[in-house]
DNA sequence: AATCCGTCTATTTTT
DNA sequence: TAGACGGATT
């Protein structure tokens, strides 16, 4: 068929390969910019078009809500179907699905409310208070994390391994988290993952149908995938199908939340994949941008192998750069920006990344003063705000006026005369009675009592009005009724949250129109479908259709927080961290403050494979660019309030020599002591400071320096006198380390 | 109920 | 240095 054709036009050897793969598994080793979301849209395309599949067999994971639209659009823009008929999404996303759709069977309310990271901290911080258990004995946040990576490796509770008593406390406070959740119909994130797991493994019939159905999972960014997600990718799997994995073992950046590599060896061994496909023709850099990524990532060991080429020329040569501190090393890139600018370069075309966030100062101060527009990403997302969170609250109440952290959240605010006294009375009541804050309202009498009757009467309100008004009138309403919109007009800096919660209404009118869209239309296909499932497996219960736009809406926004950036639309030059960049590519990229210590991270290098991991996130920074890379660090940077000297970064040394150029000397990974008046962005302190080091036995701050046995280094801080004179050096290799200056065989470089 | 003050911490982040 | 948070104060 021609259309077919079509498709499969432009398409080289390897990508074809991948696409039209016919028989069992599949890995495809995708390297950066080597066209793996055209692979993966022209496989489903090919798959539909050819005959080889219905979309209603299709499954699609990805990691992003991003990342799922912009599958969806494409798919869209080749099939003349709508793409909501094919199971695409997130996995939170398709669990979600999955669950409301059987949530009997998973044992949910229909209605279950999704909680993000900071709805479980709070969720833990009530039981850790419920349960009388001391904020040290047992800090909320550590034991959000131990609760999480349970989780995120299959286990519950009772699975833990315990050994010792504060294991012992720790399980028992999982245990009462569960069952609090259980309680008031809550799921968190990772629960979203583990609950469609063990619905999936105990319910045969479901499963089954499940395995028939998705005769075809493609899967996107593999090497992200925890040890859940694997498991549960597995289980979906049945036999006759094809799971199609796509993912690159040297962008695996996120071990440190869960993600385990190893998965791809797993697969290719547990999946009996036949052939691992490699994509390593890069349609995105120059030739020196890519030896550069190349030769510097050759330095791991931990690698399925593979090497990046391309058709164009060379290209520029990156361009390395050593600044004498953060500041002048942000001037140096500004006058780049602006050198970029003249030769036509728009702001949006280039990006600076840095490893932590910390680092975006100096940078929007120079970008700043030079008048040159910048957005900076990270931050607060739309639905993390803490007003839209409040409305969320009030609304989530009023879809189950049993969901006590919203409960907790809304009752007095704003303000409302019901104190931490009612509320720990409240607690106490509903502790006693196993029920809901919400439910023991009845039980408080005289004052506190009664202004808990009338916030009781509130969310009854806000029920009726959520069961006949639409959902934007919904929305509207409860910011009125709730308060919220009175609050925010009396306060001072309350407009901008006021515009915000106006915001909301229409977040909630743009959603209901798209529901309504994907209901009708040729989503009816799937609506037919989602029907018979419901026929032959959630009998009696509530169908896909009759999950209230309410409840879509709030799952909505618990799985979608909205965008990452600050104001959008303009054209300005992007700064984000190198983990925010992955994914994304631009003309002109500047990696800054390759210092050791910071990039690679001194908390990296503790880790078992920490290293290499910081190796991926360089590879990952210096693959975005297209044409010009520049990279840079500086011999001095103002962190935490202290001037800390570095030494160049080992990841500098190894690019190729005669792939890049040094703008400066490049000299041995020395530095000299830097005078501070070269330093601007020094607090004037650091000059009495720097001054006052210098001491008879010769040594002084920013120094460099050799040791027989840590190597190169810098004096960091000086302390002490005479025989008793102390020297605290940060070592290349090393790290930092404190030296008796009589002792230690100090050699001043 | 709002505000102030001392303490603590500071890598990366999506769902 | 700066920001976030929790406890105490007004």
């Amino acid at each position: 068929m021609s259309t077919v054709q079509r498709f499969l036009e432009g398409l080289n050897p390897q990508q074809l390969a991948a696409v039209t793969e016919s028989t069992g598994h599949v890995l495809v080793l995708a390297g950066a910019g080597s066209g793996k979301t055209r692979v993966l849209t022209t496989r489903i395309a090919w798959l539909i078009h050819g005959g080889h599949a219905s979309a209603l067999q299709i499954l699609a994971v990805t990691f992003t809500n991003k990342a799922a639209r912009e599958m969806i659009d494409r798919i869209g823009a080749m099939l003349p179907i709508n793409p909501r008929a094919m199971w695409i999404g997130t996995f939170h996303g398709l669990c979600n699905r999955l669950l409301r759709l059987h949530h009997r069977d998973a044992q949910l309310p229909q209605g279950f409310q999704i909680l993000d990271s900071q709805d479980q901290l709070a969720a833990i911080k009530r039981m850790l208070k419920a349960a009388g258990v001391d904020d040290t004995r047992c800090p909320p946040r550590e034991l959000q994390m131990f609760i999480n990576s349970a989780k995120e490796a299959g286990l519950r509770a009772r699975e833990v391994e315990v050994n010792g008593g504060r294991d012992r406390l720790w399980v028992e406070l999982f245990e009462s988290y569960e069952r609090q959740c259980q309680r008031e119909g809550l799921v968190d994130f990772a629960e979203l993952l583990l609950r469609s797991y063990e619905l999936l493994s105990r319910n045969e019939p479901l499963r089954s149908h499940y395995q028939q159905r998705f005769r075809h999972i493609l899967v996107d960014e593999f090497q992200d995938t925890n040890v859940l997600q694997y498991r549960w990718l597995k289980l979906l799997a049945g036999p006759g199908s094809s799971v199609f994995a796509v993912g690159d073992d040297d962008q695996s950046i996120y071990r440190f939340r869960g993600a385990h590599v190893g998965n791809m060896a797993d697969f290719e061994r547990e999946f009996q994949v036949s052939q691992v496909i490699k994509l390593e023709q890069n349609y995105r850099s120059y030739g020196h941008i890519l030896e550069a990524a190349n030769r510097l990532i050759s330095h791991n060991a931990q690698r399925l192998g593979k090497n990046l080429w391309t058709a164009e020329g060379q290209g520029e040569r990156p361009v390395l750069f050593e600044a004498a501190s953060d500041g002048l090393e942000a001037s140096w890139i500004v006058e780049q920006v602006r050198q970029l600018s003249d030769a036509g370069l728009r702001p949006s075309d280039m990006a600076i990344l840095y490893r932590s966030n910390a680092q975006s100062r100096v940078l929007e101060h120079a970008l700043f003063t030079a008048a040159v527009p910048y957005r900076v990403y990270g931050g607060l997302r739309f639905f993390e705000r803490a007003e839209i969170k409040n409305a969320l609250a009030y609304l989530r109440l009023a879809s189950n006026p049993h969901d006590d952290v919203s409960f907790a959240r809304a009752v007095n605010f704003p303000a409302r005369g019901i104190g931490t006294r009612t509320l720990e009375q409240l607690q106490d009541a509903a502790a006693g009675a196993q029920c809901s804050l919400y439910a023991a309202i009845g039980s408080l009498a005289g004052r506190a009592g009664a202004s808990l009757a009338q916030f009781g009467r509130l969310i009854e309100a806000l029920q009726s009005a959520a069961s006949t008004q639409s959902l934007p009138e919904l929305v509207a309403s409860t910011i009125q009724q709730s308060g919220l919109a009175a609050h925010y007009a009396g306060e001072r800096e309350g407009q901008e949250r006021l515009e915000n919660l106006e915001e909301l209404v229409n977040a909630s009118t743009s959603f209901a129109a798209e529901q309504g869209y994907a209901a009708s239309a040729a989503g009816a296909a799937s609506a037919a479908e989602a029907d018979a499932e419901q026929a032959a497996f959630a009998a009696g219960a509530a169908s896909a259709a009759e999950v209230s736009p309410l409840t879509a809406f709030l799952a909505h926004a618990s799985l979608e927080a909205g965008d990452n950036q600050a104001g959008q639309g303009q054209d300005a030059l992007q700064l984000m961290t190198v983990h925010s960049a992955k994914g994304l590519e631009f003309d002109a990229v500047f990696i800054t403050g390759l210092e050791e210590g910071l990039f690679p991270h001194e908390n990296s290098l503790s880790e078992g494979g920490g290293l290499e991991e910081e190796r991926r996130l360089m590879y990952v920074a210096i693959t975005r660019a297209r044409k010009h890379l520049f990279v840079s660090f500086a011999q001095a940077r103002l962190l935490h309030g202290q001037t800390r000297y570095g030494i160049r970064s080992r990841f500098l040394d190894e690019l190729p020599p005669e792939s890049v150029r040094w703008l400066t000397p490049r000299r041995s990974r020395m530095p000299e002591p830097v005078p501070y008046w070269n330093a601007p962005a020094a607090p004037r302190g650091a000059m009495s400071t720097q001054a006052a080091a210098v001491a008879h036995h010769g040594f002084q701050v920013g120094q460099s320096v050799r040791h027989p046995k840590f190597g190169d280094g810098v004096v960091i801080r000086l302390q002490g006198a005479g025989g008793d004179a102390r020297a605290q050096i940060q070592f290349g290799q090393a790290g930092i380390k404190e030296l008796l200056l009589a002792v230690a065989k100090l050699e001043r470089a």
